[in-house]
RNA sequence: AGGCGCGUAGCUCAGCUGGUUAGAGCGCAUCCCUCACACGGAUGAGGUCCGCGGUUCGAGUCCGCGCGCGCCUACCA
């Protein structure tokens, strides 16, 4: 038996079982169970160059919450980490600490080494892929061990042993695998067209990448002439597009405008001659209601000029500046070619905003209408507040730009995906709606290529024609034996690496491809899907997938397209959502708003468990107001568990020393079989509760009856555990005491891991499984079937209330609660009475009271109460 | 603009398939150093359950309509 320390001393405990635990190793997967008995998760893999925050500890606690509670009904559990640090914000991250740029084109150089605080210095480095790869994955790893440090500290109880990093090897290899495996399948694509591109990343991006932020815009009315006479007025807030305008088009119902379809308008200042079309578009009351169709100022452009099949006219780059363009040229014919020109060299390499400016000016001039010498602009712009699209992570407007990339066909697959949600359960259930609606609302094929450096490169190559173009159209794919490929470093199968971009020879595909299209694959990246069948087949679907809502359109969907298309099957048959952390003033909460506390500090001063606590009392799928007072109110059950385990082990200690533990075949006080019939109820709520992932519930369960254990149980046995007699009241009251302690320290485990468990270890841990709280069993029924039933309900509320009564008179007295009762008055009906006499002695010990100073009769309680009680105090302590 | 969720004590939240006087913790007030715990304990004061209608013997709980908040999706000339 260990010795009690007086102070429950959290980081010391917290330091010591963190490494015992790793020592037994007793959250590692067993690979020889079937996969029945297995609990696999897909941990969510953070992006490791984010700031860690509470929101983090939020929903990783969750997950471990679960995952606790699987391990002690029995089963394996398979809980691996991974990092995702693939992708954009390594890149920048990278490139600003160690001053150094990819260049795709630079051969790999076996001899580099990044220098830190290389981006101190003057002139950027230009490094070979895979070598800013592999400086991308020194930085992360560090990175990485701020995350680990955290997670081991809240007591998650991962399994360190098998962890992945969406850039390694492994994941690169996965990664190339499902793209081969979709080329096979018909179900990837590339094309060049228009599609919505970032100026500031140069990369495309995604639909679900892209958000709507409001913005202040203007409107400017601008003059287009009719051809053959006349003249119309167009709404616009893009006026830096006019030189991309392709046509005009309103509404078929519009009055206004009918005579005017299958005319031709002058575009002013640049003079060309287009089209006037009937667009179910346009919406009548907006602006004007006619408007002009540009490329390509939003999708509406896109679509139109797609079914049109008018030319192209592009103005701005991949940069977002205005393209030099020579007008008389087709496609930019002009009815004055020379002043289209003229205006135009005005606007050329000035990015959109300055653009917009320039040509607004120009529209004001008098004489930009055409054939006069009026302005085309009419009147002053009109502020107007409009949304506009943005990459997520941008600060400028997407553009739309024709480039070639990579799509997943997704869209002619809605239906199937949305069959594949219906066969997931989603905690809370609502949350299936959003992924519905999202995958209703899909409008473009998934575009997985990203004209960046730090992802997983296509395994592919193009022939270079002998006019020395590359072919795209005849890509060449690695083979799946020599995954992972990196075409840039790695000749095309069948050629010489001297063939690079020689006639005749073969180019790299230089594209990369997104992050998600490698985080979708993580339950395949764990089960090593197409590399270890054995291993997949007992990791795959697997059970929970745990994730925040905001990525439901990402994480969520990515993961079950990959699954459907891959093998027809659903990624996992759980997904259970965390809710975010707010603001107390209820925004989402974010680093800008100063909140700076960091999950370690929190930890430090209140104690992982108490940190836990927090996290284990919101709800899945609710968001949770940020409130430290909780903090302190988990520390406070932290600290009661310490407390009441101290007592309840002494108390232990000294009926029966360093001897066995009394069986529960001890128990035969009336009060103390109450308890144990409590806690069947608690255990029964507490189970049905995990069971369905509402950890939460099962705290407050547990919780509120351990509190009552505390309260009133503990005080009232008191008196009849401290007897020095050994008699079987004594005996009783010791052997409930370690039953319900045994149990409480179970239930609590997974909330409160690291004080439950050093509480287990002073008298509890056993071998075996017994070893830890976190591999001991969770409490069954047949446990408590193993104590007799009471023959009476209702004793113990029956002592509770008496007790409190008595309590009452002497707080009200202002006196102290060992102060002794003169007369005792018990009036109550048969049942009550009944009820109370088995445990009626417990609760004159713990009021107080000499048996020879009670009255007990029979009579009418108040309403909603058991006994009318009257306490008379006596007039001194001594009595 | 549609969808989803939420609106219960000053604050944070429980209240399952409708059932007698609506719960907890924090905070607050008053008191108590009793041999597990003053990082504690006891007791208490706090609520027209957002509003209005309806169903019902009975509604915080179900239905309808509003109002407010959050999120998702759409709106981008």
């Amino acid at each position: 038996m260990a010795e009690i320390p007086k102070k429950y001393d959290h980081l010391e405990v917290e330091k010591k079982w963190r490494h015992r635990w790793e020592e037994w190793g007793i959250y590692r997967w067993n690979p020889s169970l079937s996969r029945e008995r297995t609990f696999v998760v897909d941990t969510p893999p953070p992006t490791v160059s984010g700031s860690l925050h509470v929101g983090h500890v939020f929903s990783y606690t969750h997950q471990d919450l679960i995952v606790r509670y699987q391990r002690m009904i029995g089963k394996n559990i398979a809980y691996p980490m991974g990092w995702d640090d693939n992708g954009l914000p390594t890149e920048r991250r990278v490139q600003n600490y160690l001053g150094i740029r990819c260049n795709p084109h630079l051969p790999y150089d076996p001899d580099w080494t990044p220098s830190p605080g290389g981006g101190k210095r003057k002139e950027i480095e230009e490094v070979s892929r895979q070598n800013f790869i592999e400086a991308c994955g020194l930085v992360t790893a560090e990175d990485e061990q701020v995350f680990e440090h955290l997670w081991r500290r809240l007591g998650l109880s991962l399994d360190w042993t098998d962890t992945y990093a969406t850039i390694d090897d492994h994941c690169r290899r996965i990664s190339q695998l499902s793209f081969l495996d979709l080329v096979e399948r018909n179900l990837v694509y590339q094309v060049e067209a228009p599609t919505m591109w970032d100026i500031d990343f140069r990369t495309a991006v995604a639909q679900a990448e892209v958000e709507d932020r409001p913005q202040h815009g203007l409107f400017y009315d601008v003059r287009f002439a009719l051809e053959g006479g006349g003249r119309l007025l167009i709404a616009t807030t893009r006026p830096e597009l006019l030189p991309a305008c392709i046509a005009v088009v309103a509404h078929p119902d519009d009055e206004r405008y009918q005579p005017l379809f299958g005319k031709y308008a002058i575009t002013p200042l640049f003079g060309a001659r287009v089209p006037i079309v009937a667009s179910e578009h346009a919406d009548p009351e907006k602006g004007t209601g006619i408007l002009m169709v540009c490329t390509f100022g939003d999708a509406m452009d896109v679509d139109w000029w797609q079914a049109s099949g008018l030319p192209l006219k592009q103005v701005l780059g991949r940069d977002g500046r205005v393209l030099p363009v020579t007008f008389g040229e087709a496609p930019f014919q002009s009815v004055d070619p020379a002043r289209a020109q003229q205006a135009y060299d005005e606007i050329v390499g000035l990015n959109a905003k300055q653009a917009k400016k320039k040509t607004a000016q120009l529209l004001a001039q008098p004489g930009s209408f055409p054939g006069g010498n009026e302005a085309a602009l009419v009147g002053e712009p009109q502020p107007v507040e409009q949304i506009v699209k943005f990459f997520e992570k941008g600060d400028r407007p997407l553009e739309f730009v024709p480039t070639r990339q990579w799509f997943i066909r997704v869209l002619e697959h809605k239906q199937e995906l949305l069959d594949q949600g219906d066969k997931i359960q989603w905690h809370p259930a609502h949350m299936k709606t959003r992924y519905q609606h999202w995958v209703e609302g899909l409008n473009q094929d998934w575009c997985i290529s990203r004209q960046r450096y730090f992802g997983v490169p296509f395994p592919v190559w193009y022939p270079v024609t002998d006019a020395g173009e590359p072919d795209f159209a005849s890509p060449i794919y690695a083979s799946p034996g020599t995954l992972p490929v990196d075409p840039s470093s790695d000749p095309a199968p069948g050629y010489e690496e001297s063939q690079r971009d020689q006639t005749g020879g073969f180019t790299a595909e230089p594209d990369v491809m997104d992050t998600w299209a490698t985080s979708s694959l993580s339950p395949q990246i764990q089960s090593h899907w197409k590399l270890d069948p054995d291993r997949h087949a007992r990791l795959f679907p697997m059970d929970l997938r745990p994730q925040a809502h905001d990525i439901i359109r990402t994480w969520a969907f990515y993961t079950i397209v990959k699954a459907w298309m891959h093998e027809g099957e659903v990624p996992w048959y759980h997904v259970v959502l965390s809710g975010f952390i707010l603001d107390p003033d209820r925004k989402k909460m974010s680093k800008s708003k100063g909140n700076v506390v960091t999950p370690e500090d929190i930890i430090d001063d209140f104690s992982a468990d108490a940190v836990r606590y927090w996290a284990a009392r919101a709800r899945l799928g609710t968001d949770t107001a940020y409130d430290p007072g909780v903090f302190k109110v988990g520390k406070r059950l932290v600290t009661k568990v310490f407390n009441a385990s101290r007592f309840v082990l002494m108390q232990v200690d000294r009926a029966v020393g360093e001897g066995e533990l009394p069986g529960p075949e001890h128990i035969g006080e009336k009060l103390d079989l109450a308890l144990i019939n409590r806690l069947r109820t608690v255990i029964e709520q507490a189970s049905s509760a995990l069971a369905t992932f509402d950890y939460a519930a099962a705290l407050q369960v547990v919780e509120e009856s351990f509190w009552t254990f505390c309260d009133h149980y503990l005080e009232l046995v008191k008196l009849r555990s401290y007897s020095d007699e050994d008699t079987p009241a004594r005996r009783s009251a010791i052997a409930a005491l370690c039953w319900a302690l045994d149990a409480y320290l179970r239930l609590l485990a997974p909330f409160l891991p690291y004080v439950t468990e050093e509480v287990w270890s002073w008298r509890f841990a056993g071998d075996g499984p017994r070893r830890s709280v976190h591999t001991s069993p969770w409490p069954f029924l047949e446990e408590v079937e193993a104590v007799p039933k009471p023959k009476v309900f209702g004793s113990f509320d029956a002592a509770v209330e008496v007790l409190t009564k008595i309590r009452g008179t002497k707080t009200t007295a202002q006196k102290s609660l060992r102060w002794p009762v003169e007369r005792l008055t018990i009036v109550g009906p048969e049942e009550h009475r009944d009820a109370l006499a088995p445990v009626f002695e417990d609760v004159l010990r713990a009021g107080n009271v000499e048996v020879a100073n009670v009255s007990v009769s029979d009579g009418a309680a108040p309403e909603g109460e058991r006994f009318s009680v009257t306490v008379e105090l006596a007039d001194e302590m001594e009595s």
